[in-house]
RNA sequence: CGGGGUGUAGCUCAGCCUGGUAGAGCGCUACGUUCGGGACGUAGAAGUCGCAAGUUCAAAUCUUGUCACCCCGACCA
């Protein structure tokens, strides 16, 4: 690859829009290009790496027995009709028409189709198990994409699901692919880990992602510091405070004139924030949901969406709380609410298991300016239901070993596993014939590897000042040759050609530029081997050789830099 | 969808408050000097000031609308 000939278009300053290095530094380095929001144009460089990644895929993935499919990106709506989730996706589906005005959408994941080629061929167990992957472009029309390549509309992906005549079958094989996911991305030169995971909109019983760690990352991980419990803070558990009983007395109503936070009531009444009942007023489908945690924790909202099975939750806004609490909005409380409002629905009370029991508590009167003393619950007011509400801190005590403390770090989800059971394949009919000529359905794991996130995470675990600094396996170019001085063009061009004729893979940068210009640019695209034909060296008939992480210069023989890259590759 | 911000040359941005000839740096073209860590000089090309209305003798500048992009929140590989 010339750069005289090839498209590398390199930037001395980053685009105003990139916030994080990946995204400014694969602009900077010619690899990507935006077209809109969250739509990229893949340059060469680009291009390159994602062909290197997708192979280290397709390689681990195939080793394990999936089958590499095809399947369309534009689907029909009626599959999406069968499975339920033409009416219950949201905006994120790019939805449009042919010109008979028949529906179809833009795939933003393909468990339909998938399902459909299996009802369709698989009748019988010995046909089972199988798992059909495809490594391919999908969209989502993301509410808001950022971060480049990290939250794409348009994002290239491997998508795999299989097919189980077992539920233990599934419990086998999912650990498979747990593991050749962890593998792909140790080749790709990234530290993962897997932590358990929601199960989100796909649905499904038991779900983990798979996360490279990294600052910039968009997912908060919970991780035990004495076990291996690790989970996305969505998800994460801990174990159930200990309640200081507190002296029960009887209810008290008590003047606090403009003070609604949690902050502002503990300090007046003299309460510790632990002791306040925190009320939190969620719309959902239906009504409204009352959440209940101590005045220290803070409401996850996707426990309490699963706790009370709700299509969506949302904090509710100023007028419904007081059409709901008869009070403005820092006075809520337990005490006195309504079963119903109308124009609203029914008004259902969650409270957080570690208020079960609670006595000598305070919290809002349900009137402006007011709250209770001395609350006991059950006594003062009953609950619906107790579940976990909670959104973990650090330093939460664990709930696996019971004796770790829980640590939050950053991380990017780079794969997520599912185990979906019967989600698709019961309402599409994706059945088989047992040993005893009895019809089941089949049981479906689903898995997705973000190729384009992992390229974009791979820069964010490996850069520096000057640049990137690509692993080996997932480079665009195993060497970057450098021509110094035009005068040893002929030595470049036929070290060029050697390279080539070994099977190195390289970048010959020919251009007619001064050497300060390819020297940063090379720095800049990452390639970790570096080579330079100039006048410094080319009378010992030496190359100079850095590697790019280290960087550090010496002289060496071509025969050399050949056999320390092909050592290298070998690993 | 709610809140905030930005659209001026290929890129990064100034000019806008206080209306009056369209600017800088980088990049690009030509010539000369230079040539191993983003050179220098000279000359040059390049912008419907996002778009549309309005106010005005006059609009990049003021007003309204609209579109695009970005940030914070709700959604997710």
């Amino acid at each position: 690859m010339r750069f005289s000939q090839t498209l590398i278009p390199t930037l001395r300053e980053a685009p105003a829009e990139a916030e994080i290095v990946s995204h400014k530094l694969l602009v900077r380095g010619g690899f990507i290009m935006q077209v809109a929001r969250g739509i990229y144009d893949y340059l060469p460089l680009g291009l390159r790496v994602i062909r290197k990644v997708e192979a280290i895929v397709r390689d681990e993935l195939n080793r394990v027995g999936c089958a590499e499919v095809l399947l369309p990106i534009v689907i029909p709506g009626e599959l999406w009709e069968e499975s339920g989730r033409w009416g219950k996706y949201g905006k994120e589906l790019l939805r449009l028409k042919d010109r008979n005005e028949r529906d179809f959408c833009v795939g933003p994941t393909h468990e339909e189709v998938i399902t459909d080629i299996v009802r369709k061929f698989v009748r019988s167990y010995r046909d089972l198990p199988k798992h059909l992957y495809q490594i391919h472009t999908k969209f989502r029309d993301e509410i808001r994409p950022r971060f480049g390549l990290m939250r794409g509309r348009e994002f290239i992906m491997e998508d795999g699901y299989s097919f189980h005549a077992s539920a233990e079958d599934l419990d086998q094989h999912y650990l498979v692919i747990r593991d050749a996911y962890q593998r792909i991305f140790k080749r790709c030169g990234l530290a993962s880990r897997v932590v358990e995971a929601d199960t989100g909109a796909i649905g499904g019983k038991s779900s983990h992602e798979v996360v490279v760690l990294a600052d910039t990352g968009e997912d908060a991980i919970a991780g035990c510091d004495a076990c291996d419990y690790a989970a996305n803070v969505e998800r994460a558990e801990s174990c159930t405070p200990e309640y200081e009983s507190a002296n029960t007395s009887d209810l008290q109503k008590v003047h606090t004139p403009k003070l609604k936070s949690v902050e502002e009531v503990a300090s007046f009444l003299k309460v510790p924030k632990h002791q306040m009942i925190k009320t939190l007023l969620y719309l959902r489908d239906g009504g409204v949901v009352v959440a209940l945690v101590r005045g220290d924790a803070e409401v996850n909202e996707i426990k309490l969406k699963n706790a009370v099975d709700a299509e969506f939750v949302t904090l509710a806004d100023a007028n419904t709380v007081r059409l709901v609490t008869n009070a403005e909005v820092g006075f809520a409380g337990p005490v006195g609410l309504p079963k119903s409002v109308d124009g609203i629905g029914a008004i259902t009370v969650v409270a957080d298991d570690a208020l079960k029991g609670v006595s000598g508590a305070a919290s809002g009167a349900n009137e402006t300016d007011q709250h209770f003393l001395g609350l006991s619950e059950g006594r003062d007011f009953k609950v619906t239901q107790f579940a976990d509400l909670r959104m973990v801190k650090a330093g939460d005590r664990c709930v696996r070993c019971q004796k770790g403390a829980l640590k939050i770090v950053r991380g990017i989800e780079v794969g997520h596993i599912f185990k979906l059971g019967t989600r698709y394949s019961e309402p599409m009919k994706a059945t088989f014939l047992d040993a005893n000529s009895k019809e089941h359905v089949i049981t479906m794991g689903t898995y997705g590897l973000g190729i384009g996130r992992t390229m974009a995470a791979a820069v964010e675990q490996n850069h520096d000042a000057k640049g990137m600094l690509w692993p080996l396996p997932i480079a665009p170019a195993h060497v970057h040759l450098i021509l110094a001085s035009d005068e040893k063009r002929q030595m470049g061009d036929e070290i060029y050609e050697v390279l080539q004729r070994e099977g190195i893979e390289v970048l010959y940068d020919d251009r007619d530029a001064r050497p300060g210009v390819k020297f940063n640019d090379a720095d800049l695209i990452g390639i970790p081997y570096q080579m330079v034909v100039g006048k410094k060296t080319a009378s010992t008939n030496h190359l100079e050789w850095t590697e790019r992480a280290a960087g550090v210069k010496q002289e060496k023989s071509l025969t050399d830099c050949i056999a320390t890259v092909k050592e290298a590759l070998r690993h």
